[in-house]
Formats: C-alpha cells, sequence, structure tokens
DNA sequence: CGCCCCCTCGCTATTTCTGGGGAGGAAGAT
DNA sequence: ATCTTCCTCCCCAGAAATAGCGAGGGGGCG
C-alpha cells in the first residue's frame, strides 16, 4: 500500500492545484478524483456536495450501486460523517464521530458491506447561501496507519478540497443569480430593520419616519427582489448578501 | 519592503500552524496575526469575524480608531469586501470588489486617510451555524507587487486562514448558549416554505397539514431561534444555516 | 427642460399573522 | 416504563401586513 506517498511533495500538490483549476466540468473533477485516489493510494475519495432539499450532486470513486443505495435509504439524514461535518468546521477523522445511533451503526454496516473501508476523513466545506459539501476519504487500514496519514496529509488536503468546492461551485447547475436591481440607501436600511425582528412600525420609529413610508421602501425592495411578502424578501436581501445580519 | 518573504518556506509555514494550533486564547492569536504581519511585510492583518447579529470581534494590526470608527459608522453593512466576500467562496483581490456605490468609496477614502493601504486580499471562511469570518491582509504598493504577492502566498494563506478561524470558533464567546436548540424536521419544511415566499396557508397545503399545524412548527422555529416575529426567524434560520434558499 | 429615481407623507379595506389557550397519538431515549 | 420530543388538530381576539389609490419636493442626466 502506498498510503500518502505524496506526503510533502509541494510540486505534486502545486501540479495537481493547477490541474484542478483548469477544470472545464465535472468529468474533469471525476477523472483527478480517480487520479488523486490511486495518488494517495487510498481505497475511496469522494466530492459530495449536500443541498438543502436533500438533492445531492457530487463525484467520487464510490460504486455507483453504493451511491444509489445512499440515496436510496436516505441515509443522508443519518450519516454521523454528514452530521457531525455539518456541526463542525476542522476536518474529522470518522472514529472520533457518533455511531451510537441506531440508524447510523445500520448504515456502517451496510457501507461496509459495499467496501467502503473502515477508516474515513472527511472536510467540511461551506460557501456562499449555506453551501455546502464534503470532501472524504476511506480506506480500509489500522488506526495508526491511518491517524499517521490523515496528520501527514491534513493541511494538502484541505486545499486541495478548497480548490475542488470551488470548481464544483462554478459548475453548479442552475444557479444564475438573475441580476437584481440594487435597493437603494433606505430600502436596504428598512430591509435590515426587518431582517433583526423590528416591526414595520418599530423599523419606520428607528428611522425617524412615517410608517407608510417604511412601507414604501419595503414594498420597493420587494418589488425590485422579485419577492412574494416581506419575509419572501428579507429572505432574498440575505441569500444575495444586499443586506448582511 | 520584504513583501512575501515568507513564500515558498514550508518549514515557517509548518511552524506557525502549529503555534496556531496551541494558542489558547485570542491573546495568543493577536500576538500570531502582529508577527504574521511582520514576516510577510504587509502593512496590516485582520481576522474579522461578523457575528450574525451584527456583532464582531476578531483581532489584528488595525489602529483601533480605525476600527472604533469602522463600528461606529456601520461600514460593515456598505464595505464590498464584507458584501463580495459573502458571495464568494474563493478568496478575493480587493481590486475585483465593486467600488462603484456612494458609500463604499466614501468607506475607501476613509480608510486611506486612516493607512489601510490601497491593496488588499481577503479571505471568507465559513463556520458551522452560518458563522461568518473574514482574513484579510492589506498593503500599500502597485497592483504588479501586489498580485505576485497574493499569487505567490494565496495556498499558504488560505490554510493560515483556515487554522486561524478553527482556532476563533474554539474562543467563541458565546458558543452553545441557544445555537443548540436545533429545528426539528417539520419545522424546518415550515420556515424552509415561508422563506420561499409561501404564505402560511399555502405552506400548510404544501405540507398537507392544517394552517394550524403549520403555525404550531412556526411559533415553535420563532421560540427555538430566539425571534420577535416570522420574517425574524427566517432571517436568523438563514444566516445560521438552518435553512437554505 | 423633461425624465427618472429617491425620499417623504396620507387614506381605506381586506387579508394575514400573532399569541395565548388546550389535546391526543406515535416514536425514541433513559 | 416513563419521559420527552415530535406531529397533528382546534378556537379566538387583537395586531400587523398587504393592495390599491393618491401627492409633492429634490437631485441627477441627456
Amino acid at each position: 500500500m502506498a498510503l500518502g506517498f505524496l506526503s510533502g511533495n509541494a510540486l505534486r500538490l502545486d501540479g495537481l492545484i493547477e490541474r484542478l483549476e483548469s477544470a472545464e466540468g465535472l468529468e474533469d473533477l471525476q477523472i483527478l478524483i480517480e487520479e488523486l485516489r490511486d495518488s494517495y493510494g487510498v481505497d475511496h475519495i469522494v466530492y459530495h456536495w449536500v443541498n438543502s432539499n436533500g438533492e445531492q450532486y457530487g463525484c467520487g470513486t464510490y460504486d455507483l450501486e453504493w451511491v444509489n443505495r445512499y440515496v436510496e435509504k436516505g441515509y443522508l439524514r443519518v450519516d454521523p460523517v454528514v452530521v457531525g461535518c455539518y456541526q463542525r468546521f476542522h476536518p474529522v477523522d470518522w472514529k472520533r464521530l457518533d455511531w451510537s445511533g441506531k440508524a447510523a451503526r445500520a448504515l456502517m454496516q451496510d457501507a461496509i458491506a459495499y467496501g467502503i473501508g473502515n477508516q474515513g476523513f472527511s472536510i467540511p466545506l461551506r460557501g456562499p447561501n449555506g453551501q455546502f459539501a464534503l470532501f472524504s476519504l476511506s480506506h480500509n487500514c489500522n488506526d495508526t496507519e491511518w491517524e499517521d496519514f490523515t496528520v501527514t496529509n491534513r493541511r494538502d488536503l484541505i486545499l486541495i478540497a478548497h480548490y475542488f468546492n470551488q470548481k464544483a461551485l462554478e459548475f453548479e447547475p442552475g444557479r444564475t443569480p438573475e441580476a437584481s436591481q440594487s435597493l437603494s440607501p433606505r430600502e436596504i436600511e428598512a430591509m435590515t430593520l426587518l431582517a433583526v425582528g423590528y416591526s414595520r412600525a418599530q423599523a419606520a420609529d428607528t428611522l425617524s419616519i412615517s410608517e407608510h413610508t417604511l412601507r414604501v421602501y419595503v414594498e420597493s425592495a420587494r418589488h425590485k427582489l422579485g419577492a412574494l411578502n416581506t419575509t419572501h424578501a428579507v429572505a432574498r436581501a440575505l441569500s444575495r448578501g444586499v443586506i448582511v445580519v
């Protein structure tokens, strides 16, 4: 086994990241991830985008069979890797997660049956608009070997995961932020106050204007944002970064 | 000027990250960030945590005077660096941001007057519960020099920023107080539907439940999120990454 | 000089949300 | 076996938001 032979090889990392940066589609990422797996000598590497709706998207070296089973069984919602990474910032060794749940243990057994490997290491990735993805490596070996591998390659892997996600964000299907008209300063102030819980009356008072005037701002902002109601407008403004709360 | 003399020095990076990992408080981070500034030979480095309540927190080498002015003037809400990074995943050169707004230009002039530097480079950082932070470098030099510096040190800086944020998350003041209250699946569904513009009646219909039941979810979610009304609750849920639109 | 956008204010009527209250069943955790 | 959490449903009165109609002054731009 060539676990981590790449370690410390700065040139190789540079080359990899360059190739990552010049990738032009999911197919390129798929090719790269397979090469990456071979270079690191691990069983599997997966980049896995978890949408809020439960939709999934990504690439990796898992068997299609396993991926389908994972989706069918709705493992996403009980997978300690996903849940654990969702609550953490730093990369995690799968061993350190909470596998005590019934569903979790069933998943683990199932995963091993599909040849996923007893060891794993996942890096949480977060982008704008609540994007959340995972970059995971899994392997079959003992604890010491895995510990050595993760300690040695941790930094490189963080970087690779970062560049991987950067690319994946570019390829995201259907994320076309319609050219929204920009809000006027007053509109932004009004929306911001509503977003922090003020009622229209309170917001108007805070801005020292009549409630009616404030309403005009909110209505105007709502139309500009193409929103159906105030709550929707605030949500859109937040998602688009028009206001910051 | 020793801009970027550290570049390519893997040993130095290793040492730095080790020291970062052994930091035990914000004071240590402050010391480290000052050393980092000297090592890189840039004018300023700042780690800046933007809390979902609009509170700010962090450390850096800016003058206290400027920091106070920034907060007082509410520059956070108009700063193209913050807004721009909020919508991006990859690090950004300040030059590439949109400085066309009136407030933005006023901010820039003000910043230069306080000796911030005409060049800048910021790395967006995102953690659990919608945490958002910035790791920024700023300097006074011409475009070419800055370009060289950022291209050379980009990867190291990403790593440093990552470890910096990891540490800062550990030191977060009110880390577990109310953030732990997680929403139930139904509550998340309800909030998500409201966030995309559904009225309560529509949302209830979509979920095939009575409007009353939906209301219970929304109320429950509102209490868990410590929100004053529905709009506020949706805003908080979005900011914390509990729901995604 | 118009034109357009921004800021400010007023009125009415209808619909929707808010904030309490209570109640029962199902599932999982201790 | 009990306890908690979640899901589901119901009532009511008052507060708030929405949709539509207005008006006028100020500033920038061609």
